[in-house]
DNA sequence: ATAACACTTACAGTTGTTGTAAGGATGCAC
DNA sequence: GTGCATCCTTACAACAACTGTAAGTGTTAT
């Protein structure tokens, strides 16, 4: 059965939460420390989760959109707060639902069904900007346009795309691709490199790998 | 940009929706008449639907759920009345999200933004029951678990699953696969068959072929 | 200007996919 | 249960796609 995880601070309200969760069956675990939330939920490695926007420390927003630009499982933020900016904000971060509490368990968990339903379509799914790459296929999906990758060439953007924004050096490419740089030429990367912005090239995709001299590459999001 | 078609009966409520999603730039049509609205629906293609649940004539929810399963474009659901049941009906059905009207044009929009960048992912999938297939790369999805197929064995997949539950003949599968069946041997396609069912089998599916001897083949999905 | 670094194109070995062939298994009619 | 029609399975070779190698060209920094 799927995993959730619950994030929230008020024990009486967590332990309601995880109680509903359960008793549909699902298996739940929730955060108890608040030092290290993205860790622990990202180890814990959860279908969904489910995050009150309350939380001590760091904003819950501010958690909700680094979560979002590092995991693909679904995001339902909770409240406590009717206002419609939170809920603008929540769903502009990325969130994928919003309840303001106290909430009908069955609402709760008609809404975590469906959500769940749809992150099976979506896992193993790397988006970065408008770009969303499947990582079991190398399909390259941009823009109602799409392409398929060859191995080697999904590789390297799988590589560039968990990195992202950061600069992969030559050697850490080499390093996943090829378990090491002595034995392989050199040039191989280079190689794939002109492939692969061949093949992003023909759905449009342009100057979206920069080459950082004597550094690496690094994927470059245009701001459309 | 996104085209949205908007199905409401009440003339006045369909102009503000039209007008607020014209406002934001995205392509809106609207059902006019309420004979055929399946089919009027479904030939205008759109990337989104937002359906008044309380409809003249055929219920809405029916027509939801009847969308669903032809189509892979979300629809969000509005209704009049604000109640729990009608909440818990539609998302059951499919519905993607719910509102209640009258309802915040920015919610409305923040709303459907979410649901087209999730849309983008799964367009291209098709699903019965746990089965989902992408056609553009053949991967079979089947709880957690995935396999890519071969051109064949995923175009078949793709017309058996287009045709469920109908039963498809062998001349349909060789009109689509080779275009007739005079020069091909005809052994091909139960090779083809065999491969399929094996590559189906390395993540667990099992017996979903059913082969209807002397008609052809057709998928019957179990009921787990 | 030069040397280091990066890019591109062409080619051949390898791998995966496809259709062909041949024989085996299964179901139906009598 | 015998025989025939239908369907299934395995092995093999032709073909296409992918991958790494080689060689030469372009670009950048000093």
């Amino acid at each position: 059965m799927s995993k959730i995880i619950v994030i929230e601070d008020d024990v009486y309200l967590r332990e309601e939460l995880v109680n509903t969760f359960m008793k549909k069956g699902y298996s739940v675990s929730s955060i108890s420390s608040f030092n290290e939330p993205e860790k622990e939920i990202l180890d814990n490695n959860p279908d969904l989760a489910v995050l009150d926007i309350n939380l001590p420390g760091k904003s819950g927003f501010e958690l909700c959109k680094r979560l979002k630009s590092r995991a693909s499982f679904p995001i339902l933020v909770l409240t406590a707060r009717d206002t419609l900016s939170d809920e603008l904000y929540a769903l502009g971060l990325g969130a994928d639902d919003f309840l303001t509490k106290p909430c009908h368990p069955d609402r709760l968990i008609a809404r975590t069904q469906r959500l769940l339903r749809t992150y099976v379509k979506v896992r193993n799914l790397l988006q970065t900007g408008d770009l969303i790459l499947d990582i079991d296929t190398y399909k390259v999906i941009w823009k109602n346009a799409h392409v398929v990758l060859s191995d080697t060439e999904g590789k390297i953007l799988q590589i560039l795309l968990e990195r992202y924004p950061s600069v992969v050096s030559k050697q850490d490419l080499f390093l996943k691709l090829w378990g090491g740089n002595e034995y392989v030429d050199e040039n191989i990367l280079q190689v794939n490199m002109t492939r692969l912005r061949k093949s992003l090239d023909t759905i449009g995709i342009r100057n979206i790998i920069q080459t950082e001299r004597g550094r690496g590459y690094r994927l470059e999001m245009s701001k459309s």
